[in-house]
DNA sequence: GTCCTGATCCTCT
DNA sequence: GAGGATCAGGACG
């Protein structure tokens, strides 16, 4: 029980030292997309802390139809439009909550969904607010990693690079990263803007 | 004001 | 594989 404790103490504490900074959004939407790839989402609040590898991300860009920017900024989009390195929280289909990374300059809609995450830290407290046991059911698909983490739509526009909410550089790489087309969307879905680690099972859908 | 849509997930068949 | 749950935002009148 104790050796556990420690071993996720390690994980954690590790990483918060190598905080992604602004200047990793603040390129082309494609590259923070598959980059983000193998990296770790880290959430703190009240209730504990939770921590997930991304593996799984699909890149939403101003020109393209299917992003909620390309009509112009929004209340619901205002997120979208700020400064590179902040949440972008959304509700959808009356249930769910989706959680992108603001990309680019202020003033630019774009973003990267986060679609999946393989549970490495909190897992029993993920497992509490999923109600289920199996680690591959915690964070695969973007509703699921929102309500495992514990993010809430009050952190829409919140900053990444502060110490609740955010992403920490990962030491491993190697990964086979696939480059392929969006999920669950009409338009635009032809383009090759999703981006997922091959092989890892807590992917969405392959 | 009303109506429709949707970057999803779960359950049942 | 299909369909239901459930509601905020946006389009339209």
């Amino acid at each position: 029980m104790k050796k556990k404790f420690a071993e996720e103490i390690k994980i954690i504490s590790a990483p918060i030292d190598r905080v992604l900074p602004v200047s990793f959004y603040d390129r082309d939407t494609r590259i923070v997309a598959s980059e983000l790839l193998g990296h770790i989402l880290v959430n703190s609040n009240s209730e504990g802390m939770t921590s997930g590898i991304i593996v799984e991300t699909e890149a939403y860009l101003q020109n393209d139809p299917a992003c909620h920017a390309a009509r112009g900024m929004t209340k619901r989009n205002r997120a979208m439009f700020g400064p590179p390195g902040c949440a972008y929280i959304y509700f959808i289909y009356g249930m769910y909550y989706c959680f992108n990374v603001v990309t680019r300059e202020q003033g630019v809609g774009e973003a990267v969904l986060i679609r999946a995450l393989e549970p490495i830290g909190g897992i029993e407290l993920m497992k509490k607010r999923r109600g289920r046991d199996k680690l591959t059911e915690l964070c695969r698909g973007p509703g699921r990693l929102v309500q495992a983490m514990g993010i809430d739509k009050n952190q829409n526009g919140q900053d990444l690079t502060g110490n609740e909410l955010f992403v920490c550089a990962a030491d491993e790489g190697g990964h086979n990263i696939v480059n392929t087309t969006r999920v669950g969307i009409s338009e635009g879905k032809e383009l090759p803007l999703r981006f997922y680690i091959a092989g890892n099972p807590n992917v969405s859908k392959r």
